[in-house]
RNA sequence: GGCCCGUUCGUCUAGUGGUUAGGACAUCUGGUUUUCAUCCAGGCAACAGGAGUUCGAUUCUCCUACGGGCUACCA
């Protein structure tokens, strides 16, 4: 394989979600795995909508998730700038040879006026498009608008009649007629570039050599195609993925179950366990294997690639959250649960704690849950907890404290005489117990809990327990 | 409306002109735990529908349905 120069482009318009990360992820590793570069670039031509904090967020939040680029904002490059909206001059000199060569033309019907043509082509059954007006105007009728003031955009002369075939790597052949297309608007009325324009005119000038991006824009290809060959600019190879969408097939949003980047950090999911999810939808790894991006990369394939759309899953998701807290350290696991771990009393051992807990929990707020029901919290604090305790009765409780103590350090003889002296046994026996000490109905096998708890500990539970 | 993309277990997916249609996640059951969780083992579960091509189609073709995209002075 060829080194590729792959892209992620971004417009600062709102925060990362799993959608994109999951176009930049499989840049990423079509980069690593081509020994090639990955780019950032920075759309913010939308000027209304484009912030500088969203901008900030998304390199925040790629390099947190370990999506590294080789060139970019923050580390430079080759290029001036990678945010479009300093590339402005650039832009100027390719308007201005398209002009000359009237490849590109002023057009001066206003957006009321289109909305109305849209709207009455619509009623009569035709499709709705720019109906060409302006293409053909004379130099008088262009200069009696820009003397009356009024300023235009301009449009691509798209070719008549012509069919546009391009190779998609994932979908195989595409071909798009011009005449299903319109003349398309490469500069607003305020003279900043349109997507169309400048996201084809950037990766051509970048080098890129690979657009991997969303099925949403296959049709945009065409048309990015034709203004490219007008401006006789190399044409990179396309990869159109299939749209990764909602729990209910929708788009992704945030009520579709959509996760911003920052919520995921919030969380407390690892990068590790997003990327591996990520990169096994809508793309196949054979194996269930946890990998690092770089492994990752070593088994991305192009040919794996699927066509058609998937939908998100958490659990899947929280699978491989689960699979990354199995195979990271102890200390790792405490660095990871660190400010959760505050209120941790202090003759408790962390270490220790945390690997009590390590299969039990898939998030800080479990290691949270465990650390407040096992240290802080009331045994009246959970209802089924309370309740379970209650019907129990305190005689239980008093028995069981007396021969905890009695028997520290041998857990097994300690609940086979607690089973003899109360005649309870099974569930009967150990959930009252598990209840009182954990303040829970479920969790790591008693005899290690306690150890963490220590003698005190439990016995002023079973005190408190014997009082409820 | 036009153009385009897509449709295999609930989900992510593998796969082939003839297969017991495979795996993973979830779920269910059993085992371990004198309890629950964890862990381990096993089970359930799918080719959107209709025509055609063919000895034979889940696989190839067409149509329909459904989902999605583009058709913006958003990207």
């Amino acid at each position: 394989m060829s080194p590729y120069r792959s892209r992620f482009c971004p417009s600062p318009t709102g925060l990362l979600h799993l959608g994109n990360l999951r176009t930049a992820l499989l840049n990423v590793l079509l980069a690593i795995k081509s020994g090639g570069t990955f780019i950032l670039r920075i759309e913010d031509t939308d000027v209304d909508r484009s912030k500088t904090e969203f901008s900030e967020a998304v390199c925040d939040d790629l390099q947190w998730m370990g999506l590294h680029w080789q060139e970019g904002p923050r580390i430079g490059g080759p290029e001036d700038s990678y945010y479009q909206s300093e590339r402005n001059s650039i832009y100027q000199d390719f308007y201005d040879k398209l002009l000359e060569e009237n490849q590109i033309y002023p057009c001066f019907t206003s957006e009321e006026e289109l909305k109305i043509i849209r709207r009455n082509q619509m009623a009569a059954g035709e499709p709705p498009r720019y109906n060409g007006i302006w293409a053909n105007a004379s130099k008088e009728e262009i200069e009696e608008e820009l003397e009356k003031g009024n300023k235009p955009v301009y449009r691509f002369r798209l070719p008549k009649d012509k069919t546009i075939i391009f190779k998609d790597l994932v979908k195989g052949e595409q071909s798009f007629h011009t005449s299903d297309l319109d003349d398309f608007i490469v500069r607003k009325k305020d003279l900043s570039p349109t997507f169309m324009f400048a996201n084809a005119i950037d990766d051509s000038l970048m080098g890129v050599n690979v657009v991997l991006r969303g099925d949403d824009h296959l049709s945009n290809t065409p048309r990015q195609i034709a203004l490219l060959k007008a401006l006789n600019l190399e044409i990179p190879e396309f990869i159109h993925v299939a749209l990764f969408t909602g729990d209910d097939g929708a788009p992704l949003s945030k009520r579709n179950g959509s996760l911003s980047v920052k919520e995921l950090k919030e969380i407390g999911y690892f990068p590790q366990a997003v990327i591996n999810y990520l990169s096994r939808v809508g793309h196949t790894i054979s194996d269930n294997e946890l990998r690092n991006i770089h492994e990752l990369s070593s088994v991305f394939n192009i040919g794996n690639i699927s066509t058609s759309p998937s939908k998100i899953d958490h659990t899947q998701l929280n699978f491989w959250q689960k699979s990354v807290i199995e195979s990271i350290s102890i200390e790792e696991l405490s660095s990871w649960l660190e400010s959760s771990l505050e209120d941790l009393p202090k003759d408790v051992n962390k270490d220790s704690f945390v690997g009590l807990i390590r299969d039990n929990i898939t998030f800080p707020a479990d290691a949270v849950r465990y650390l407040k029901n096992l240290f802080i919290n009331p045994l009246d604090s959970e209802k089924e907890v309370e309740d379970l305790i209650k019907q129990t009765g305190s005689h239980f409780f008093k028995i069981a404290e007396k021969i905890i103590e009695d028997n520290w350090g041998d857990w097994s003889k300690t609940m086979k005489l607690i089973g003899e002296e109360t005649g309870a046994k099974g569930k009967n026996l150990f959930m009252p117990i598990r209840a009182s000490i954990t303040g829970q109905l479920s969790g790591p096998e008693l005899d290690q809990v306690i150890e963490v708890m220590g003698l005190e500990r439990v016995l002023r539970r079973l005190q408190e327990a014997s009082s409820l």
